[in-house]
DNA sequence: GTCTATATTTTGATAGAC
DNA sequence: GTCTATCAAAATATAGAC
């Protein structure tokens, strides 16, 4: 197991903040205290808040992308695709709870990697669309509005940070399962 | 149609800013330059920039709270009021998208409502759950853990805002009815 | 109803001692 | 690596003139 870095330290410490309250209401202070040193001190480790900020949402953003990159390179089917989806937001939402939070709510705070960012997003959106259609055009899911199903399908699986760990107790696989049969079924034919 | 009042015009304009950047990232002079006028005008209008984020969200929640009171109180079956609840999501969303990012993203903003708010949400989830664990008990609905269901349903239905403003064109009904389509036949026996 | 002027706090960040 | 001291900018909000 890897030693963690003091600024890794900083970084899951304030990811955490910015889940409760958001990156903007989160001050160097209240970093500071929740670290036990002061506000100073954390510029020894970090370049600037953005730099924090930065360095939450960028490393999530490119794990999504790798990860659904694999999946359109797979031979798999529509459903087996969607399925993998799912696990992939399962797995990296549970590893990483709380800079989840940031990825949903503080990437319009991103300042020079704003449109690095929305270009990951554009792209992962665009490969999840042509999933559906694919699904659509071979029969394997039913033919309704592809953006609606993208919505509904995606905006859970965004919010699973969210739900996770009030269910701490739950087993990954069975949630990946259950989440399978609600999202799926729904537009299964 | 009523003649909106310059309380009421910063409190919609104020919405829309706290949409794009949430309430902590938003000024007074912020608001004041979107509103053509100076910081310190605004105070002759609202009390602080706590109150508009009040008036924003209470009057939302209790919008939510209404809805969901007389689709309990009505006599049809799960399936029926699970598409009420949607109509009604539907229905406030389309009517206040700016107001429901206030809602989703900055409660925890709230001062003295904060406590008001989280019954008056913790109690329409309660309802929804309740609803769902009819449905079970009555054979309408699969028999699959009502809290995902709850999670899958509610989350979707929760983030219309961000989703509504970039169809203009769909038509409310035709939006119900497709999302009707989605999210209930994942569920429907 | 809006303005200018201003009070008071809080903010992100730096300099330099230890 | 942390501290104290401090800066400069930005924040919410008030007072009082017009």
């Amino acid at each position: 197991m890897k030693q963690e870095s003091r600024k890794e330290e900083i970084v899951r410490v304030a990811a955490k903040l910015f889940k409760e309250k958001g990156y903007s209401a989160v001050t160097m202070r209240d970093l500071a205290k929740a670290m036990g040193i002061k506000a100073a001190s954390l510029y020894n480790h970090i370049k600037s808040k953005q730099d924090i900020l930065k360095t939450i949402i960028i490393s999530l953003a490119e794990e999504f992308t790798e990860g659904m990159q694999q999946i359109q390179a797979s031979n798999e089917n529509c459903i087996d695709k969607l399925n993998k989806i799912i696990e992939l937001h399962v797995k990296i939402s549970s590893q990483n709870i709380y800079g989840m939070a940031s990825l949903n709510n503080d990437w319009m705070h991103l300042e020079e990697k704003l449109d690095y960012y929305q270009k990951l997003r554009s792209d992962y959106e665009n490969d999840f669309r042509s999933i559906l259609n694919a699904g659509i055009a071979s029969g394997e899911i039913v033919n309704v509005k592809p953006d609606v199903m993208m919505f509904s399908i995606l905006t859970t699986l965004r919010s699973l940070y969210i739900w996770i760990p009030k269910k701490e107790d739950i087993n990954l696989n069975d949630l990946s399962n259950t989440l399978s049969q609600i999202l799926i079924n729904g537009i299964n034919k």
